[in-house]
DNA sequence: CGGTCTATTGACCACTCTCAAAACTCGTGG
DNA sequence: CCACGAGTTTTGAGAGTGGTCAATAGACCG
């Protein structure tokens, strides 16, 4: 018995150590788990689109996903990126409405889908599991007001600034230093709601400056305490 | 007995009818209206400030209250305005973090104060409760998502006219059509994230096109559709 | 009626965007 | 293993949006 791709059992999941169902106990973890349906996705896979109805809430076992959404012109503006052990799709299933964003994967993934009901389900069940969910919803939302608010009131340079230390901290460093995550300048520009030419001048110039090292699509920061100065942090 | 301010009893209030504790039953209304207590604010009352802690939550009998962050330099960056029935304060008592935001009264109002403790004490007894919470968290957090790709992608033009049109919409007009809710243009920028400068000229610029009228500090809409287009809607 | 806060207008210019062209990267197939 | 082509990055030039500063006018409060 072989197969190409194994469904990973819920209480091997990575993201179960640290992610969001970290709490379950065994039975429920079981409930999930005979529940859960899981895939593997490429790069570039969409996982739901911009005011399509979603009927479930999506788990990352391993991967990154991308969430977004479609601006004026068909330019993306990047909410967030996910991983293992992140869940989304549950803002859509909440209220009952259709998806507000898009999600796309970013990095080859397997993800898991659990339906709404089985969701409800253990949110019924257990009520630290809706609290849980209810903080979870909360600290987004402090971050979407700061990112209002850094949008509103940074420039381009400040945010720039800013991203970089945050890329850094929240996916870490390879061997060589350089940022894990590889985005795209456009992807940058999308991050930070500019022009793809305005990122690559204001990376050469922090270049310029020593406090990064391009190499190739890679980048390294070299001088952290002046990029903090320089995005007001 | 003669009290200058008498406390509202919850299920007179007028926000209860639409308001977050719609649903509570009438032993659970007795309880809260045993636990709240309720004060009257003048405009400018500050009711907490942006890293204080918290300890309970705050809903709103009559009055409109102003949710704001400070960016840098001390600019405010205006998050909502709330009214009657509507809680706020309730984000950093979840996730037991400082405020992230500050909050001042905008309009005269009576504002109740239930304690964390009995606020929790509610959401565990009634899971409704709970669901309905993470339903308005999700709310907001859409809302966020979508100010946040407008903050990044539309030009002040095109924001100016959508929040006009959506203060319309939210907070209605008076008897001579002018918008209802009162704000200066510094508010007006603080919102939309400009300087007042802009939002000045571009009233003035949308005046003279014919799609608003300018009546000392108050303004009415005139060319709905225009502004729409205007504002890519 | 004076004082304070808010609104308006003008001048100036910095930051960013757009458009266009050239260089580079990387995967694919010959 | 190299060449090709698509996609990405870089650079430059030019233009426009929107911000700052400063001065004036108007509104509002006691």
């Amino acid at each position: 018995m072989s197969n190409y791709f194994q469904d990973p059992n819920c209480k091997d999941c990575l993201g179960v150590e640290k992610g969001f169902f970290k709490n379950l106990n065994p039975d429920e973890l079981e409930f999930l788990n005979n529940k859960k349906s899981c895939s593997s996705y490429q790069k570039g896979a969409v996982l739901y689109r911009e005011n399509q109805r979603i009927n479930g809430v999506f788990c990352i076992n391993s991967g990154v996903v991308k969430v977004f959404k479609t601006g004026v012109s068909g330019k993306e503006q990047i909410i967030k990126f996910l991983k293992s052990g992140d869940i989304f799709g549950y803002r859509s299933i909440m209220n009952g409405e259709p998806a507000c964003t898009s999600a796309k994967v970013h990095i080859d993934a397997s993800i898991c889908y659990i339906p709404s009901s089985d969701f409800f389900t253990l949110l019924r069940k257990n009520n630290d599991l809706a609290i849980e969910l209810l903080q979870l919803a909360c600290t987004e939302l402090g971050e979407a007001n700061k990112f209002i608010t850094d949008m509103a009131q940074k420039t381009v340079k400040e945010r720039l600034a800013e991203i970089l230390l945050f890329l850094k901290e929240e996916y870490g460093i390879d061997d060589e230093e350089m940022l894990s995550i590889n985005l795209t300048r456009e992807e940058l520009a999308n991050l930070i709601g500019t022009a793809t030419e305005s990122v690559i001048r204001l990376l050469s110039e922090f270049k310029s400056e020593g406090f990064l090292e391009l190499k190739a699509r890679k980048i390294r920061i070299l001088d952290e305490a002046n990029l903090k100065k320089i995005a007001n942090l």
